[in-house]
RNA sequence: GUGGCGGUAGCUCAGCUGGUAGAGCCCCGGGUUGUGGUCCCGGUGGUCGCGGGUUCGAAUCCCGUCCGCCACCCCA
């Protein structure tokens, strides 16, 4: 049989680095400019942890998680998100105990099992930037300026900010009563599914697409009408943080999230060029209840993720692999290994530098040093070599043994003797 | 998980009213040229996704299966 990559999983080829180390690079120069370090948690934790912090009744937890025992009958899952391991973390370590608020970021692999298509993998990845510690709603508008930033370092267009607040538990509790109450009077023109998220997860009703639902649930009382005062004011006070920032968004009063862990911010990134299934690039919120719902003291948070590969589809830049700084080419006479080894003296002097190992032809050889694009190319005919720089042969042919002196003391570097 | 469409060379595809596979690009070689470009010539490369069935004969028809894409669902 042939031997495929599994359903739903991605290889990156050599060919494709440079955009990933684009797309990764941009949020590494980023988060070191606002303070966020690196964090690197399990690639797979108890179960528990995310049935607990996503909800029992969310599409991951009942349907997309890839959990299996270890030998010693542990309940194990392959992270399908980042933000309950890095609180699991906090609380695990004592990063409350530090200054507060704790802000790191990510690039790390998450895995569901859901159906796969362009822009949607079983094993893909997230950037995520997280904030804990603080209620300052200061911190959303600067998460979301931090994507922003990276969408500007990106050359991404085109994408739409949408806004909402969920409130929190003072609020939401009575909303999603007179949610439930409408839905219940517009039973009728409820399809199935929408029938099954009013019991499960009222709020998830608004994710519908049908023209019919929708139609119904034009006149259900939203969220945005009803939260609390102290829920509105923070989310005014983000909205004036982002005003002030030059950051559009459009306030979407049915937005909501899939997992439980969010309160109050939450938005989303769009872009429709995308299509319209995988069209969300960035996703995060609020979520000032997910540390002490793992064991942790009252601690507020708020953070994104955003999809690797959805951000790296809507780039703008087409970045180059790095050019050669050297290509040597040698014919028949020559003596290999002593070229060879002058090649490596000048990848020790820091330049990049290889050589044919596929044994072409002279011209084969030319055109593959052209490929590379290496400035300098260095022809060794025998006892002979040629240094050709820039398209143009330096005059004075040198010695074999003299390649890699002559071009690093060209390119102001030194050489072991 | 459900439904629709699609899988032929490394890539993009043609061939599909059944008669044992082609093109372009790529790659390698030769020639030309100003020895990295151009142009010309030649060459390597395919169990036609996989398995079964119908048939004298299947890339082509039928069934199953795997994978991809699209929609639903959901999300990053």
């Amino acid at each position: 049989m042939k031997l495929e990559a599994p359903k739903g999983t991605l290889d990156v080829l050599p060919a494709e680095q440079p955009l990933r180390d684009a797309v990764v690079g941009a949020a590494e120069t980023v988060a070191a400019l606002a303070a966020y370090g690196r964090i690197l948690t399990p690639t797979f934790e108890d179960t528990e942890l995310f049935v607990r912090t996503s909800g029992g009744g969310s599409d991951v937890v009942q349907k997309e998680m890839y959990t299996f025992e270890d030998r010693a009958g542990r309940s194990l899952t392959l992270r399908p998100e980042g933000t309950a391991p890095v609180a699991r973390a906090y609380v695990e370590h004592g990063l409350h105990r530090e200054p507060q608020p704790v802000k790191t970021f990510y690039v790390e692999p998450m895995y569901r099992y859901a159906a796969p298509q362009k822009g949607r993998y079983r094993e893909f990845w997230q950037i995520g930037f997280e904030a804990m510690g603080s209620d300052d709603p200061a911190l959303d508008a600067e998460l979301i300026g931090l994507f922003r930033e990276i969408e500007r370092r990106l050359e991404i267009g085109g994408t739409r900010l949408e806004l909402n607040s969920i409130g929190d538990r003072e609020c939401r509790p009575a909303y999603v009563e007179r949610l439930r109450a409408y839905l219940a009077d517009h039973d009728a023109d409820l399809d199935e599914d929408a029938r099954r998220k009013a019991e499960a997860s009222p709020l998830r009703v608004f994710d519908t697409k049908s023209p019919r639902v929708r139609e119904a649930l034009a006149g259900a009382p939203t969220i945005a009408d009803s939260l609390c005062e102290p829920c509105r004011e923070h989310f005014a006070a983000v909205r004036s943080y982002l005003d002030a920032g030059g950051i559009d968004y459009e306030l979407v009063p049915t937005l909501v999230r899939g997992l439980d862990y969010y309160t109050r911010t939450v938005w989303e990134f769009v872009n429709e060029g995308l299509g319209a299934a995988q069209a969300t690039i960035c996703a995060g919120g609020r979520y000032d209840y997910l540390v002490e719902e793992i064991g942790g003291p009252p601690t507020p948070g708020v953070g994104w993720a955003a999809g690797v590969e959805r951000v790296g589809m809507s780039a703008g830049i087409e970045p180059e692999p790095l050019a050669l700084d050297v290509f040597v080419v040698c014919d028949e006479e020559a003596d290999r290994p002593r070229v060879l080894a002058e090649v490596a003296k000048l990848r020790a002097a820091g330049l990049r530098a290889d050589a044919d190992h596929a044994g072409r032809s002279l011209k084969g050889q030319m055109t593959q040093a052209g490929r590379t694009r290496a400035r300098t190319i260095v022809r060794v005919e025998g006892e002979s070599a040629t240094v050709r720089a820039d398209g143009a042969d330096v005059p004075e042919p040198i010695e074999i043994r003299q390649i890699a002196a002559t071009l690093a003391a060209n390119a102001g570097r030194e050489t072991e003797a």
